[in-house]
DNA sequence: GCAAGGTC
């Protein structure tokens, strides 16, 4: 006699499969396998397909038999780059060696000619079959022959499905299985890389972040990109002021609800209670009444059950899932992972109702039911297995408290399944007002139905029925505006989430909750009361981080993308090798962008977790929120507003807040940048140096490089004239440090101090619209009230100077002079030119017609350091060009 | 120490 062996993908259906098909007759093999994996066999004797009688020996796996990863030598964290995970070579491996399930596979199919795979008929099911003829391949010959091997396909556990498969038995599909081992693939190498990466990298960074691992995922991080969503919705919501009308009528009175709920304009809100006050009586326009349904649930699968255990009784899906488990294997319900909802056609729910019956904590109402049944309603066949229902009756002694109301609620949610709907009656009376439309309405219970058994639910309180006749006049009592103001959304409730992740298609019914239970271990979300999620301070940089790199790496959509290609896969339509190829690739050159710019995530992280951020001074305001945002020193230096969670990189220097300006594009308080009295300095906008609002304003530049028409600290308003030594800059007048004032190129190192001690340095004619200024200066030159402005010998903007009248440095004594810095001669002694200390080299060997040092080469020009040092007189070389021509070159 | 998918 033949033997055939069959595999099932877990033992409680190898259990159910072999009684069906041997119809009862099979024995269960008494002999242990060594490694006492729980799955046993199953033996009798039957009919296969031409062979006549043959010995069946029907056994199971534990669902999948090996799984995927690196080969040893790309184990450690430490030797290895995680970008290599990418492309290093990976090795299936026994899922848990232990079991040693492929040794006890090879051992049950000792002497067997023919193998049955009856694993669950999904895509994993599909691979497991390989995992199974892999492991038997060495001892059933030609496993992968057509001739040997054949695949059940069922869509219920019932005698007629179970049956039928057995009767048409197809072949494994390699591509559903090859869709599985990509699958894997690209989990394995993405979720380790971007998880290594991320833990060394932040690893000891920062004292008070307690978390030894940093994980990435494509499904957990979508999850708790979701968590942090409404996180976020909820700090950005702006609340708004509405107001609507309270009207009350009637004796006995009534408070009426206006149509049109809520208005947003007070005044048209004022005019409408105006119009509404000009009547004493409202006109029941009309009363009427409807019946309305409130439907029973469907048959229970997975995923409501979470949902259920999570929102009404408080219990969350990992721990559901582990009493659900416990329920099962002990006999109480059937099995309780499917997605299936609906009842098979021949499910004898009759026979359920029955072990319900003698309950005393349901019993009443089982009954009830069993002689009021009704057809429960249609949903959706997965195929997989049937809905959760009660198998053995138990008692609230027999558990504790949690297993007992997850027991409980099966029972009583399997027997609302077959229970009537909730009916009830509607009466809603409309009345009028003027123009203004009013109603009211109540609800009046008619039959229970499903909620006498599934109380929690229950209808509430009946309502008195309006007290108005159709056609009649009602006296208006009181009539006002009511204000109150818009919300903001509540933190996401878990059975949201799973409901969000269901939607997304993140994770499976089995999977959900484990990546709940991961985001929540991994302390990036934490549960409150009412099982809401919460969000870290570690979740929210992570997921905002992650924004900030590449969005996508968040983005639901970013699994189903994936799933798109794998089905590509089963479906036979693309090669297995070139999407592994196509989407390792991809994201390859994401983690490498994501390693490139991780210091954006990092700035988040040290804002939030560095012992700095928190000993970081209130620094200046945010023109966004006015709120003070941190100053962060450590490198790179930043301004962080908490508030927007922006940072703003800021110049290498003494940063300080520069008094009370701000920038007129965008609110910024302005800062003062330098590196000392002879060193570089200028003002400059936070904002605007990291997003310059010019096209002509390079990124990282200060004020004296912005060409705003009017701000009285711009390019624009001090520009003075060409630099004497670059051939682009400008100098500009920085008042940042008076009484120590200066002109600064805005290119080079170029430094120009002058004035000490002057109370007062304005640039002349300034302050005048950019279109003037510019037809006045640049294209009509030669207008006299405005050659005033510049000097005639050299082109530079004339200044003003003022000094105390007791401090004055002038030869003469007097207060104020106007005159040109590098012509006039009364100011040739209280003007110095320098390089920068401690800046930047400027190129030595660079091409360039003689410096025009006119302050160094003037009268008393003291102290002239640096390269220009002494070289050429005031007008030797190349002649500075005219300013307006130079500035103007900023307006192309 | 990493992922996600099965199952206990």
């Amino acid at each position: 006699m033949k033997n055939v062996l069959m595999v099932a993908e877990k033992p409680s259906l190898a259990a159910s499969l072999a009684a069906i098909l041997s119809n009862g007759r099979c024995t269960a093999k008494r002999e242990r396998f060594a490694g006492n994996n729980g799955c046993s066999t199953h033996e009798w004797t039957g009919h296969f397909r031409n062979e006549g009688a043959v010995h069946f020996r029907m056994t199971s796996v534990c669902g999948h038999v090996m799984s995927l990863d690196f080969t040893s030598k790309y184990q450690s964290w430490d030797k290895v780059d995680p970008v290599e995970l990418f492309s290093c070579p990976t090795e299936k491996k026994e899922c848990s060696p232990k079991q040693q399930m492929r040794a006890f596979l090879a051992h049950e199919a000792r002497g067997c000619d023919y193998l049955v795979l009856w694993l669950d008929c999904d895509k994993e099911g599909e691979n497991i079959c390989y995992e199974v003829m892999d492991a038997v391949q060495h001892v059933i010959h030609n496993v992968y022959s057509h001739q040997v091997t054949y695949r059940a396909h069922f869509s219920a556990i019932t005698d007629k499905d179970i049956k039928g498969a057995m009767e048409s038995l197809g072949h494994p599909n390699e591509n559903e299985a090859k869709s599985v081992d990509a699958r894997q693939e690209l989990d394995l190498r993405i979720g380790c890389a971007f998880t290594r990466f991320q833990t060394k990298f932040f690893q000891g960074r920062y004292g008070d972040l307690d978390s030894s691992l940093i994980s990435y995922g494509p499904c957990q991080t979508p999850t708790l990109g979701f968590c942090v969503k409404r996180h976020d919705d909820i700090e950005t919501f702006k609340p708004e002021t509405f107001w609507y009308l309270q009207l009350t009528a009637g004796q006995p009175e009534v408070t009426l609800e206006w149509a049109r709920g809520r208005v947003f304009k007070k005044d048209i809100a004022i005019m409408l209670l105006n119009r509404v006050k000009e009547h004493k009586e409202a006109t029941v326009e009309s009363v009427s009444s409807k019946e309305s349904f409130k439907s029973k649930p469907q048959a229970l699968n997975t995923v409501e059950l979470m949902r259920i255990c999570s929102s009404g009784l408080g219990i969350g899906p990992f721990q559901a899932m582990q009493v659900a488990e416990r329920l099962y294997t002990q006999g109480y319900i059937s099995y309780p992972r499917t997605e299936t909802n609906q009842y098979p056609e021949n499910f004898d729910l009759h026979a359920v109702l029955r072990v319900l019956q003698p309950s005393s904590e349901f019993g009443d109402e089982a009954r009830a039911i069993a002689s009021d049944f009704q057809t429960p309603r249609k949903g959706k066949d997965a195929g997989d297995h049937p809905p959760i229902t009660p198998m053995k009756l138990a008692s609230r002694n027999d558990f504790d408290r949690d297993t007992w109301r997850v027991y409980d609620f099966i029972c009583r949610h399997f027997m609302g399944t077959v229970s009537r709907d909730l009916k009830y009656r509607t009466t809603t009376a409309k009345l009028r007002v003027g123009l203004e439309s009013f109603s009211c309405t109540a609800n009046v219970l008619l039959d229970a139905g499903f909620t006498k058994v599934m109380t929690w639910q229950a209808f509430g309180k009946d309502e008195p029925a309006p007290p108005f006749v159709q056609g009649s006049q009602v006296a208006i009592n009181e009539v006002r505006l009511a204000e109150s103001q818009t919300g903001p959304p509540d933190y996401l409730t878990e059975a949201e989430l799973i409901t969000l992740m269901e939607q997304h298609g993140i994770g499976t019914d089995a999977s959900i909750p484990v990546h709940i239970n991961n985001i929540c271990q991994r302390n990036y979300v934490r549960i409150e009361s009412g099982r809401k999620l919460i969000p870290t301070t570690l979740g929210i940089v992570l997921v905002h981080g992650y924004q900030k790199i590449d969005p996508e790496l968040v983005l639901p959509t970013m699994r189903s993308e994936v799933e798109r290609m794998l089905t590509l896969i089963a479906k036979g339509s693309a090669d297995f090798n070139d999407v592994r190829r196509h989407a390792t690739k991809i994201f390859k050159l994401k983690f490498m962008f994501f390693v490139q710019n991780i210091t954006s995530m990092d700035m988040l992280f040290e804002s939030s977790f560095s012992p700095l951020a928190e000993s970081g001074k209130a620094h200046s305001r945010c023109g966004k929120c006015r709120r003070y945002m941190k100053y962060i020193q450590t490198k790179p230096a930043r301004l962080y507003c908490s508030h927007c969670d922006e940072n703003y990189t800021l110049p290498n220097g003494n940063v300080k807040v520069y008094r009370e300006f701000k920038c007129p594009l965008d609110d910024f308080g302005l800062l003062a940048f330098s590196t000392g009295v002879k060193g570089r300095s200028y003002p400059f906008c936070p904002y605007c140096y990291n997003h310059p609002p010019f096209r002509d304003m390079p990124k990282f530049g200060g004020c004296n490089t912005c060409t705003h028409p009017t701000c009285p600290h711009s390019l624009n308003t001090l520009g003075i004239s060409t630099c004497v030594e670059c051939e682009t800059g400008v100098l500009v007048l920085d008042s940042t440090l008076s009484p120590s004032w200066k002109l600064g190129c805005n290119r080079c190192d170029v430094i120009i101090n002058c004035f000490k001690g002057a109370t007062k340095i304005s640039v002349e004619g300034k302050q005048c619209s950019i279109v003037s200024w510019f037809l006045l200066n640049l294209l009509t030159p030669s207008l006299s009230m405005h050659t005033e402005t510049k000097c005639n010998d050299c082109g530079a903007q004339l200044v003003n100077v003022v000094y105390k009248s007791d401090k004055s440095k002038f030869k003469d004594g007097s207060e104020e002079k106007t005159g040109c810095i590098f012509c006039s001669v009364e100011f040739s002694h209280l003007v110095e030119k320098h390089r920068a200390v401690a800046s930047r080299q400027v190129r030595s060997n660079a091409p360039r017609g003689g410096p025009n040092a006119a302050a160094a080469g003037g009268p008393g020009g003291g102290s002239a350091a640096g390269a220009g040092a002494g070289r050429g007189g005031r007008h030797g070389g190349r002649p500075p060009k005219d300013k307006m021509a130079q500035l103007a070159a900023y307006f192309v």
